[in-house]
DNA sequence: ATTATTTATGCGAACGTTCGCATAAAGTAG
DNA sequence: CTACTTTATGCGAACGTTCGCATAAATAAT
């Protein structure tokens, strides 16, 4: 089968300790020795056995990362960045596709955790059900950090500060004149679209917007239903929104579907901002203006935590990490002046 | 630390084997002990350590799958599949996103190895000064197949014929009336362009269109690309294409917006084609017309045919493993009859 | 020359499993 | 009641590493 440490010593006629030193250039073995060692390692295809290390010493330099979809664009996108985020400190990264199922989040982990993973990197589902489960995690000696806002509970969480930074957008929407803004929703409850909702609501009483019960939707998660809702408001003979704000860029890019199917233009006639900030969002018309999370810098936060903890025994004294970065509107082409 | 075998044991006064054998439920162990074992595992949060199994299993019912990268959706949509697919038959799927970069790609590979990985499931870059590599991987003892079409090399794979589904999106348009048709893809290599290409340049010659040798336009890898190339197209003074054929839907997306920033709609002034068949294809606007890659058919295939590999000593008359999908064209609302 | 110190290497256990083989106990046949 | 089979369990090695401790050889100090 494979070579291991011990073909080389065989081959060598030494131990496979002195191998084993060799090949991490231990000082203690001479210079010619090591040089012999590696040259012969190199040429018979060695490869270091990642497991046999992990049993001995109890770290397999992987991280695991949970999400949501990985097919998801957000998602993907932060993965990649955490990837890149822990390669820089020489770990690797699972990732594991949830698909929003409590039941299938558990199994991860508990897959993840038999791995022998060395830290746990979660965007939650936030589901009832897995409360206690959360709870459970953060008692075990493994660290821990979540993307989400867990803030009642005793985690580690680094995430932007969503409440702000749709005021942001509330913000921009009210300077261009706007009262009559909608907002569409998922239905599912999580801590993201608690803050999102709260500061558009917020804003729609504080700047004394419009009042129009309907144009908050909330619907079932389906990548189709920005659309739907906007067309329905839109085609409606009554009273219709002026901007609408979406919960993320996909519901956004429905949106605009929306308004130009119906011979609308965004932004002369509908204003629309979303939130993430997609890499598309540049790729298609008009170039979106939303709220951007910053990737990078949440996984290179989660990931340096992750790395700092691992390997440090764990005390009372642990300050929990809280790490909340403030989100820029990315002011694009689908906002504009509202001349109504 | 953590809970092992050794513990129950020592718990319940018997020795490891009759522990680790009642916990997979081993015939040979009285029904009555296999349960008292498997009652006290629960209880003391028992979970087996995978690498110690692997260790002596020499199976870590692990895949590993390499990709361009992560971050774009065809690749984030089709680790999807593979995950879902590879979940069917019991396997993990361990992934890394190259960045096209060749030398992150054979690192790539070298962990998967390191780690034991049971299979390997590669979207290669192929780049040129890894085509030794390649080869050397095929001659490994590790089931290795490939999405990309390797024809001329002794490897695995399973793709759609891209020449196929680039000749129906030509042969839709030339019904459509069209003649005046560009071509936008990306300068880079690789055997996927080349089909598409090739079956957009016979479709010229076959069809009798236009030839116009600046409608094809191959540029760097940027996403914005599509963008440009269309743009320059369509404002010049100069006679126009009708139609434009995108290498993927990313590109197709940003020659819409080309078009829209121009005044022009998609697809009364502009036809536009798109290749891959993205999710989101149907949240834009307008929804492309594209040609569909059946990515849960490409993963299932392609795991299965690992699946059955794996644990099968290599010999000398295994089949190489050649399947080709044939992609169907989508037919949505970004391409309209020209009337010119 | 003897002892102390340094330097270079090796032995053997350990990590948490699995698995072949042995053993002990119980049951069946002569 | 001996012999032979069946049933239930345990022993110990193995998987490929690492690491503490020992040993052997070489050098330095007395």
């Amino acid at each position: 089968m494979s070579v291991t440490i011990k073909d080389i010593a065989a081959e060598l006629g030494i131990s496979a300790t002195t191998v084993s030193r060799s090949l991490k250039d231990d000082v203690r073995i001479t210079k010619e020795v090591r040089e012999r060692v590696k040259k012969l390692a190199r040429k018979m295809g060695y490869r270091p056995n990642l497991m046999a290390k992990s049993l001995v010493s109890n770290r397999t330099e992987t991280i695991g990362f949970l999400v949501d979809n990985l097919s998801w664009s957000f998602f993907s996108e932060l993965a990649e960045c955490v990837q890149n985020a822990a390669e820089k400190h020489g770990y690797s990264v699972f990732i594991y596709s949830s698909q929003k199922n409590a039941e299938r989040e558990r199994a991860g982990v508990e897959s993840f955790l038999s791995r022998g993973i060395d830290g746990l990197l979660i965007f939650a589902t936030e589901a009832k059900e897995n409360e206690d489960f959360y709870g459970e995690l953060a008692e075990m000696s493994i660290p821990v950090a979540y993307f989400n806002h867990f803030d009642p509970m005793n985690v580690n969480c680094v995430t932007t500060d969503d409440y702000d930074g749709a005021r942001k957008a509330m913000k921009h929407l009210k300077e261009l004149g706007h009262r009559k803004v909608g907002y569409i929703g998922s239905r599912e409850d999580s801590s993201f679209k608690r803050q999102r909702l709260a500061a558009y609501l917020d804003a729609v009483a504080d700047y004394g917007w419009d009042i129009v019960p309907e144009w908050v939707a909330l619907q079932e998660d389906d990548p189709l239903y920005g659309y739907r809702a906007a067309k329905e408001w839109l085609s409606s003979g009554g009273d219709k929104p002026s901007a609408i704000f979406a919960q993320n860029d996909m519901l956004a890019f429905g949106v605009c579907r929306a308004v130009a199917e119906l011979g609308l233009r965004v932004p002369q006639d509908v204003s629309v901002i979303g939130y993430d900030d997609l890499d598309m969002c540049m790729s298609l018309h008009p170039p979106l203006t939303t709220v951007k999370i910053p990737l990078k810098q949440l996984a290179e936060s989660a990931i340096r935590f992750l790395v700092e903890r691992i390997g440090t025994e764990k005390s009372e004294d642990d300050v929990r990490l809280k790490t909340t970065f403030s989100p820029n509107l990315v002011i694009r082409q689908s906002t504009a002046r509202y001349e109504g």
